[in-house]
DNA sequence: GCGCTCCATACGCATAGAGGTATCAGATGA
DNA sequence: TCATCTGATACCTCTATGCGTATGGAGCGC
């Protein structure tokens, strides 16, 4: 048993609709840019499985017949439609629209996410952008899951079936009170930190970034003793104003600006910090294509190292 | 310059459908009624045409793409509607559907016109009919304007490019106030009303009929005196009603049902008149077509001559 | 490694459709 | 009455499409 099929060339719709607006075979020939005969023997197979007359045939007047004049707003609908279809199922395809999927850590909006999604929505306009804020595990976590599409995260390390491409790489600052002696300098000794409270994020949300800064303070020769944690740099910053501790964080964070909060260059400032985007190495999607494209374009995404300064000037 | 042309067999639409239900080529291949090679085709083919692909065929699994995602209720809704514009479109052609345009005499609102529209409604319950009440000249002019498709009227003349049927064949009655003195008989001497003053409708709102009475009045021996017209049946009853005079009226006008109105049979019983469904001869519209086989088809809507009981019998 | 499943490809055939030119038929108007 | 306009027909060609069978080739499970 199969099932009927329209067999329907929509071509020959097409003739009925622009017959039915010209109302003269003639014209509407011309029209399509065919001869008379043909649009004649179109109208006449159009009218053969409907099984009716679409047109009147009056000497010195075409008119629609009230079946035609049932089908004709259908017809143009059908056009219409299939050809918007059409044409968003191409863009969709060639990544000018869609729906791309983006995870970013939330010290990232203030600084890297803002220009990314500003240029990309710029070239892109048509595309949706699904923003969601995440920590760096649930990021890989979400890539593998096919939730989200693009990862925007720090210290990244290598994954398998995941890529990275580094985005940002800055040096490290002091969170401090406005009102502590250290923030008194333009350049903090890292040692100097040795014996302050420290207010960290919980290793959980982001184990790189987390030993890093443990690592960095092992190498000036003390472990951090860590009294407090927030899980949003945010928070750190507010908590660190309210005096209970200091903390170390990426330079990026600079853009949250508090009153009571100074930020502050650490010696020796060797060690940085990335900021990368992540994708799944096999995804074909054209969007992830030309938001990598975009990334390596802008050279306002990458500044050049040592420059935190293009961080706050940013401000 | 001709126009772009989709020329998109909708049978790769279907397919693609399909197969976007199945997610396999072999079972929608079956569904569909034909191997698996020609429906890998056609999908290819439309995918040529989009210009992208629309499935990922993984192996062991086959999923839908972004764009084919997008195509996806673009297709369904194309097909749908194309499937209900034609269904609607041979409706409309085959006289199932549509919208027939009625014009009717009051006189008819009560005996023919109910039953007919009874009959036609059960028998096309999709046809919308247009009904509305006009007097005899208007519906010959509205027939010609192609405002109406179908005239219900009385005494109708051969009228160039319109055709009638009969429906109703019916004498004329007297109508009297119920205290008239002649109202004490169930019949009438058509000459005894020579000296009563006559309620009726203007000849204008239907000369044949209005002619006719004073046809029957003269071969009686006199010629009525108007001394009120009313352009309603309902109105001449009301008038006879209030003592305003009497009136000779078409035996259907006995629906009309008033205490102080009486109806009686006249004498002599010859003249009678005629209620006609008219259309215009070429009309090839199969709404008419059907209209004027239910009149024919249905008895009731004929009464035998005579019969004038018909009439009353149906209250 | 073997067979199985599943989709793609290659090749052949039949047909429908689109397009053309030439021509006919009916109505109309000078 | 004849030329003209308009649409329908007839006839031909070419291409696209649809469908079939046979076969290739990539994973996958035993």
């Amino acid at each position: 048993m199969r099932m009927e099929r329209p067999e329907l060339p929509l071509q020959q719709l097409h003739a009925f609709v622009v017959l039915a607006e010209e109302l003269h075979f003639g014209r509407a020939a011309a029209r399509l840019g065919i001869a008379q005969p043909p649009l004649s023997q179109q109208i006449r197979r159009l009218e053969d499985k409907v099984g009716h007359a679409l047109f009147n045939r009056d000497p010195g007047s075409v008119t629609l017949t009230p079946a035609g004049l049932e089908l004709l707003p259908v017809a143009r609908r059908v056009l219409g439609d299939l050809a918007h279809g059409l044409a968003a199922a191409r863009a969709v395809g060639s990544g000018r629209a869609g729906t791309l999927r983006i995870g970013f850590a939330a010290s990232l909006a203030l600084t890297v996410l803002p220009g990314l999604l500003h240029t990309y929505r710029q070239r892109f306009p048509q595309v949706t952008l699904d923003i969601r804020e995440m920590t760096t595990a649930p990021q890989i976590v979400a890539l593998r899951d096919n939730t989200i599409d693009i990862g925007l995260l720090r210290e990244p390390a290598a994954e398998a079936d995941l890529s990275f491409r580094t985005v940002l790489d800055e040096p490290f600052v002091a969170v401090l009170p406005a009102a502590h002696p250290l923030a008194a300098q333009r350049t903090v000794q890292l040692r100097k930190l040795a014996n302050e409270p420290f207010v960290l994020l919980p290793r959980a949300v982001g184990p790189q970034l987390y030993d890093r800064i443990t690592g960095l303070c092992a190498t000036a020769g003390f472990t951090p003793r860590t009294t407090q944690h927030a899980v949003e740099w945010q928070t750190v910053c507010a908590l660190v104003e309210t005096g209970l501790g200091v903390s170390l964080a990426p330079a990026s964070i600079r853009r949250i600006r508090l009153k009571g909060v100074a930020f502050r260059r650490i010696e020796p400032g060797t060690a940085r910090t990335r900021v990368a985007v992540a994708w799944r190495t096999n995804d074909q999607s054209p969007l992830v294509a030309h938001l990598l494209a975009v990334v390596s374009k802008d050279p306002s995404r990458l500044p050049p190292s040592g420059r935190a300064s293009q961080v706050s000037d940013l401000g």
